[in-house]
DNA sequence: TTATAATAATTGACATGTCAAGTATTATAA
DNA sequence: TTATAATACTTGACATGTCAATTATTATAA
């Protein structure tokens, strides 16, 4: 077999766990993550194709894991004032400090989880996985 | 923001992507690595908490992703001689022509989304991935 | 301009899982 | 033995996506 596959089968595995492992304060960690890119954006804010670009999700799969959150209030829709296509989501009050305690929680547990990982291997890592390009 | 929350999210990222350009011959990425798994097993056969112990997953995903490859005769159930309750998944001659085709074709694909990822590189991730244990 | 193409978001139908509970069988401790 | 716990698997109800088609709007080329 190839190194390459056994990684990939290995980098799915971990993403099974992770998944399960990193939920919090009712979110999934799908969930974190959207709540993390969004405050982490230059203007606390993102549109759906942003999300789904970072993200590496089809623009639908956004819309879809958008509704939840907006419908208890932990995200917001905002117009563009430039073009009427777009929505932003953003957080919301309650969101921020939602999203506050979360990330908290959750550096903890991949504190955990990932121990003694040195942070030039983490960069080495990140390098490969930022040159896999979404098609 | 933390370099090993960075490393999850670019993770989830990349599974993503992964999962949608690795689809073969009618296989999901997931199906592959069940048909991959149970190829590479000693006997050739695997049971469900095995397979989801291998793939990070639940035993009820497992029995929920092999049902359609029994239907479709990919897979196939046999009894444990010693074990009532236990069932193992094998692959069918079908099955075994499927995964030959299927492999070849993955591992170009694969070739071409990491080309230049070298063998020491990818056992150093490896280590790191083996050592997530699942609870 | 104005027709055509491209982009942003959503929706219906469905795939691929999870969790909690239930069934059947096997292992263990009294 | 035999009651109790543990294991292997499945199921109902639901979460989290995908794909293909659709609507609305914006960009581009003639």
């Amino acid at each position: 077999m190839t190194k390459k596959l056994e990684l990939l089968i290995q980098l799915s595995k971990v993403n099974s766990i992770i998944s399960r492992r990193l939920i919090s304060h009712g979110l999934s960690f799908s969930d974190f993550i959207i709540l993390h890119l969004i405050n982490s954006s230059r203007e606390k804010k993102l549109k759906r194709v942003e999300l789904a670009e970072l993200m590496g999700l089809t623009a639908s799969g956004v819309t879809r894991m958008i509704l939840p959150l907006e419908k208890l209030h932990i995200l917001e829709k905002m117009d563009d004032a430039t073009d009427a296509r777009a929505k932003y989501a953003k957080l919301t009050k309650a969101g921020e400090e939602l999203y506050k305690d979360a990330n908290t929680w959750i550096n903890l547990k991949i504190e955990d989880l990932l121990p003694d990982v040195k942070k030039n291997e983490i960069n080495k890592i990140l390098n490969i996985f930022y040159s896999i390009k979404n098609e």
